[in-house]
DNA sequence: CGATAAATACCTATTGATACGGATTTTAAA
DNA sequence: TTTAAAATCCGTATCAATAGGTATTTATCG
């Protein structure tokens, strides 16, 4: 439909912290054609520093990466240059990280293990002004939001000073040193940690430690 | 030296769960004169599967796989196939992982955030005969052995009896329903609690559940 | 056979954490 | 501005764990 877009050369930026993964795509994506790679960049700072100079279609990007990560970087690309599409490249498929680029406005989403077709095609939807996520992705995702809604969130919200106090503990600290090193009275903490053990729903120090270890408080 | 070796051609393999990467590594590969990509490999399984079919000069692999891991793909190959050349491409610097591949004598690790240039180096190096261990990572190795000879292994070695009672802590027992259940006296495990401890250099039962989930006592 | 490690058991004292009550103030959201 | 959540504080009581000790039995290793 809108072959002129494409016709007109597509310009191409990649974005990932493992050179020879960036290599390797710009040369898979160079045997495509009408598509010209215009820059690789190995971090955030550095995608958003090449776009400053020249104009871009499609932004090809990693989600991890040293210092800005993808979501971040999604979203300062898309608040300063809207017009570029972007295509998030992720090894996991874990579904909270497919939310937060579907957050951020990203066009698509697809696996590193996809095939070189999938690619193909994720890339010329976007070129074309669509959209491409990656199905194996998509289900997890609602299989997820389904989930969530019969369980309806058993979910835990530590607030944040109970967050703070649970890592002082997991540091190993005592309930006086947590109070002497947060200028509060150790009763403060007490009830604190009565209330971190209520919220998830551990019954022993032993318990509250291992959940906080399954929550990544760490 | 062994240029004949070059010139007719070298037969590589690539392993990797993310096809994406394996398929832009080869297209990298093509681009390097003399070398031909043989197959493609989502698993290790595969990769032997496909060594039977045809003779391969270099073998490129990935650690993380499922199913059977770029280690034991390595010892596989090594076993049945020692002609092959391995190279090992990984994400991490992590020095176990890469003292682990050195174990297996793979010929050459190098990081996914190598530069081509460092890549076509490894690969020229191997196809010659030589290994190539990518000297970011060689750092990080030395580096830890050093610190190791200097804290000279304070190895920590539980008594079965002691492994026995951590697990039972660290499923939110108390002491006194650990004696129940081994048919011993509180007082008992009260001791060997304090053994513990001390043999595991800790001063809390924080201190102590950190240990068992750094050492995978779960 | 002697030495050592492991497992067992006990004592006293102290510290830390939890249970069960409350209550007030600050802050942010509706 | 009302309301709810978060953060603050206090008392009493009990339980659990740790810090010091000491001591016996059993098995294993050299």
């Amino acid at each position: 439909m809108t072959a002129e877009e494409i016709s007109k050369s597509a310009k191409v930026l990649i974005a990932d912290d493992h050179k020879l993964f960036s290599e390797g795509l710009a040369a898979l994506v160079q045997q495509i054609e009408n598509i010209e790679i215009i820059g690789l960049a190995s971090n955030g700072q550095e995608a958003l520093d090449l776009l400053q100079l020249q104009s871009v279609d499609l932004l090809l990007t990693d989600i991890h990466m040293p210092g800005m990560n993808g979501i971040e970087l999604v979203k300062q690309v898309k608040m300063h240059f809207p017009e570029v599409k972007i295509l998030v490249i992720s090894m996991y498929q874990d579904p909270d990280m497919v939310e937060a680029v579907f957050d951020v406005n990203a066009e698509g989403y697809i696996l590193k293990d996809a095939s070189r077709e999938e690619f193909v095609k994720a890339i010329t939807r976007l070129l074309d002004n669509g959209t491409y996520y990656s199905s194996a992705v998509m289900e997890k995702l609602l299989r997820k939001s389904i989930q969530q809604k019969r369980s309806s969130q058993p979910i835990v919200n530590l607030s944040p000073r109970e967050t703070e106090i649970l890592r002082l503990i997991m540091q190993e600290y005592s309930s006086e040193e947590i109070a002497e090193k947060l200028f509060i009275s150790k009763r403060t903490v007490d009830t604190h940690r009565k209330n971190i053990l209520q919220k998830t729903h551990s019954s022993t120090l032993v318990g509250l430690i291992k959940y906080a270890y399954q929550n990544n408080i760490i």
